[in-house]
DNA sequence: TCTCGTGCTCCCACTCAGCGGAAGGACCAC
DNA sequence: GTGGTCCTTCCGCTGAGTGGGAGCACGAGA
């Protein structure tokens, strides 16, 4: 090959898979040129490997001569474990919660150091919500992280406990506090946040357990949270936790007789 | 290259894409033998692919040595826009038509010659149906299919009366007759099917309508459908279409506000 | 324990697919 | 008209991809 400047990745795939990293959140929408310099690919490189991936389907022109994810792609993304055995299965206790309360509901797992957002259910009342499906947010700062926090190996929870960032001024970010307040987690069965996050949010979760076999042990698969406005927290959260404990049960009961679940 | 016994693509590119299509509903976990065979690939080459594309997350190893779709696709297939805009925008109006009825609610665009489900709430009673977020079914057999068939432009209805499949002894298989059907459609605002996909299910489904600039014209981007057990048909179906109604016309407007909308 | 079968991984020399600079075109703004 | 941005096409060089084959891991049956 010429030159050689091209530092990380020298194989063809590789290249392809680079320029479809240069999609993201908040650059689902790109001219060749942008996905040129985003995947630091040369322009006709790029555009030769847009072509082939356009032409499959991974991505789809727009009028206007931008770029974005094709619809194969999302079929495919359909077929990804997490979701379509979990989401399947907890979806229509998401909405029985939802119909109880109206408000926003999520469902959550660990992905590394933080939390993924597989399925929610938005509610009625303007909550400032960060979370959308698919989005990952740092696990102490949010109720269904802290759940899964308080489940996760201890290298996980120590990585964690090292880096905490502020998201707001009310974040957690004292090791020693976080700490304390995951073996609370594990005490009550229960996690709580108040504007850690977002201001004007607050949020309580519960651990999604599933019991593989007879006498298995048990295993956090996810967690169920929901997110109401501060001015409600009080009031509303204490009550809410049996409502997430029940559906929560339900749904890891659902999990453990499907087979197909790990 | 050796032999050439290979014949469709030649390129690096459209091979690894091959594997992926490998993966369907039906298919979702695969051995590198069964992709390798299925994607039309030697073992040796499907596993060097399968290596990157494992690399970069489009696939996932299990711990059983199959193969899976991996989070980074799900992640990528979240950013495709038929669903960004019009999922995010109708999702809680599904929801208020859930709530109130506590039914199946279906969102489904035209994909060509089938209707594309991009949404979906579950109901409470067990209605066999078949659609899920992500599947295609033919227009002339669903609700929302109907719907979207009788706003499609002449040469795809003319593709499709040229085509009737038969999916249960109810289907309307008769060019005539599922013309004047459309017609009907056309001048009531709404389709109504019995049985024609699946036993036991019927359903009612209305447009979705979009009205772009300052007396443009009306297109329909969408439609939304409702799923009920046959028993229940005759009395809820009628007094379903208004609740479809007031959820439609509610996601129309709010299209219309988003710039973003094509 | 020794087959045999199945399914996966590693190796390596040949060669063709990918590479990307350069040039040309389309479109817009000033 | 002139300069700018962005996209598309062309083409000769070369190293990345290829895939048969050998070998390994595991499990079932004798």
């Amino acid at each position: 090959m010429a030159g050689g400047s091209t530092g990380a990745g020298r194989s063809v795939t590789s290249r392809a898979l680079r320029v479809l990293d240069a999609f993201d959140v908040d650059h689902a929408r790109l001219t060749l040129s942008e996905i040129a310099g985003r995947s630091d690919t040369p322009l006709t490189t790029a555009h030769r490997l847009i072509g082939e991936l356009t032409a499959w389907g991974a991505l789809s022109r727009r009028p206007d001569g931008r770029y974005e994810i094709g619809r194969k792609l999302w079929d495919l993304g359909l077929l990804a474990p997490v979701q379509a055995e979990l989401r399947q299965v907890a979806s229509p206790f998401l909405l029985d919660v939802h119909t109880a309360t109206r408000d926003t509901v999520h469902l959550a797992v660990r992905d590394g150091a933080t939390a993924l957002y597989v399925d929610r259910v938005s509610g009625r009342e303007s909550v400032p919500v960060v979370s959308q499906v698919g989005s990952r947010l740092p696990l102490h700062a949010v109720g269904v992280g802290k759940v899964l926090l308080a489940a996760a190996p201890d290298d996980v929870v120590e990585q964690v406990l090292r880096s905490l960032t502020r998201e707001t001024r009310h974040t957690v970010v004292e090791p020693a506090r976080l700490a304390r307040e995951l073996a609370e987690v594990r005490r009550t069965g229960a996690a709580r946040t108040s504007e850690e996050m977002s201001l004007g949010a607050a949020s309580v979760a519960v651990p999604v357990t599933v019991v593989r076999g007879a006498g298995g042990r048990a295993v956090v698969a996810a967690a169920l949270g929901i997110v109401v406005p501060t001015h409600r927290a009080e009031r509303d959260l204490p009550r809410l936790v049996p409502v997430l404990e029940v559906a929560a049960r339900g749904i890891g009961r659902e999990l453990a007789r499907t087979d197909e679940f790990r």
